[in-house]
RNA sequence: GGAGGGGUGGCAGAGCGGUCAAAUGCAACGGACUGUAAAUCCGUCGACUUAGGUCUACGAAAGUUCAAAUCUUUCCCCCUCCA
């Protein structure tokens, strides 16, 4: 047992995170990553927890929902509470209550975001703090110290979000950069067991620089690789064309994240196609602004139509609020801007992110992961239930 | 009884001769949200409309004026203070 042990790191010096395939249907695969804080079933969906909370709820619930892995962010625990204070906490699954798997975003989205706010060279990113204007750069060797101070299970290298639109020039260059911060983020990460490191794939729409960029990460040789550059405008359309093969230019023995996404069809869609880590701030933004996903397709539960609905959100759905509470019920709260509003739908969205990726899990090792995708379709074509 | 202040769109509240179908906020109605600068943002919000306009509107009525939510008179309400 020992022996065998020491044989695989020994074979794989430079990988410290295992991933192994269970189940295959067609490109969707049914995995599991093992990481120091524990195990996550794949295709899996992490919340977001920009600064060190998923918003609007209690670590305990979110683990009750289901969720395996969260995401944190580099540059908002950067400037708040600073990084070397969660070291001295301890890292951040202590220092937010969280003991199950930690992915930590680079600051990467931020250099697409905050445009206007930074300025980028090929050396790293100056950022004007949102907070308070104060000056903080960001290189991959800067971004690696941060996330190993937070002590995240899985590093993301630093990289620019490509915007769309973009010109095959620019699309290129950006992309030649970040693959060239990945090289850069892959040097300064520190292995240890049960830590990894994902690069980030780039390209815009083209196939060719999706393709030129999957080479380079290879070369590099990450314990995952991410699809980033994707849900930024280009429309459901055109993502779906470029995942019809931007993942398998992947390697195939590899985790596959597919960056931001995203709506609950982008994710089964997204799943047919290969694609097994999903994270989105869609669930929990979506619960403070009155979305409640369901499998019917999303509702804005504050339209007056809810006013005296009593039926729960969603029938069948195992979480708090559909549970306990009617549909006038979570209306009332988001018209008053109850905090218990907006606490109920976020756990109901996530939970209803959850029991989709179950749902993912279990169609792909029971091989019926096309009537699964089907079913699920069709009944979000279908809309809403019908009042009574 | 005396002195003063005021009545504006669902509510609060600006406007005090033309650029006013009337600021702004709230409410209402709808939409958006994809590695979180988000408990946020964006529309609509008198009625008709061939979308250019047309009509009805700032307590009521009557006036002044080319022109009135804005000025005058009377009336009806409301509020504050003094008897």
């Amino acid at each position: 047992m020992h022996h065998l042990k020491k044989e695989l790191v020994k074979a794989d010096k430079k990988m410290s995170l295992k991933f192994e395939i269970i189940k295959k249907t067609g490109n969707a695969r049914r995995g599991r990553l093992y990481t120091k804080h524990g195990v996550v079933n794949t295709p899996a969906f992490m919340p977001v927890g920009t600064c060190g909370t998923v918003k609007a709820m209690m670590p305990e619930s979110v683990a009750a929902t289901g969720a395996e892995i969260l995401l944190g962010n580099t540059y908002h625990l950067m400037l708040r509470p600073g990084a070397d204070l969660v070291e001295k906490m301890g890292g951040l699954h202590k220092f937010m209550n969280w003991d199950k798997p930690i992915l930590t975003d680079s600051g990467g989205f931020q250099v697409m975001s905050l445009t206007g706010l930074r300025k980028l060279t090929e050396d790293g990113v100056t950022f004007s703090s949102h907070v308070d204007g104060k000056k903080y750069f960001l290189s991959p060797e800067e971004s690696m110290k941060i996330q190993h101070k937070l002590d995240s299970n899985i590093t993301m290298s630093l990289d620019e979000c490509t915007p769309f639109p973009a010109t095959y020039e620019q699309a290129a260059q950006s992309m030649r950069m970040s693959m060239r911060w990945a090289q850069r983020s892959r040097d300064a990460f520190r292995d240890r067991d049960g830590y990894g490191i994902f690069g980030i794939q780039q390209g815009s729409v083209f196939k060719d620089l999706r393709e030129e960029s999957a080479e380079k990460l290879k070369k590099i040789e990450f314990d995952g690789y991410a699809i980033g550059g994707l849900a930024v405008g280009e429309g459901q359309e055109k993502m779906f064309e470029v995942l019809d093969y931007a993942p398998q230019c992947l390697p195939d023995d590899k985790p596959r994240y597919l960056m931001g996404v995203g709506r609950p069809d982008d994710i089964v869609g997204a799943v047919l196609r290969g694609v097994d880590m999903f994270d989105c701030v869609m669930p929990t933004r979506s619960g403070r602004t009155a979305q409640a996903f369901t499998s019917y397709g999303p509702i804005n539960i504050r339209n007056a139509r809810h006013r005296e609905d009593y039926r729960p959100l969603e029938e069948g759905c195992d979480c708090p609020l559909c549970t306990h509470y009617s549909r006038a019920y979570i209306h009332h709260l988001q018209k008053c801007n109850e905090i218990l509003g907006v606490m109920l739908l976020t756990w109901h969205n996530i939970r209803y992110y959850e029991r989709l990726m179950q749902g993912l899990r279990q169609a792909i090792e029971e091989d019926k992961l096309q009537e699964f995708a089907n079913d699920f379709y069709r009944k979000q074509a279908q809309g809403d239930i019908k009042e009574l």
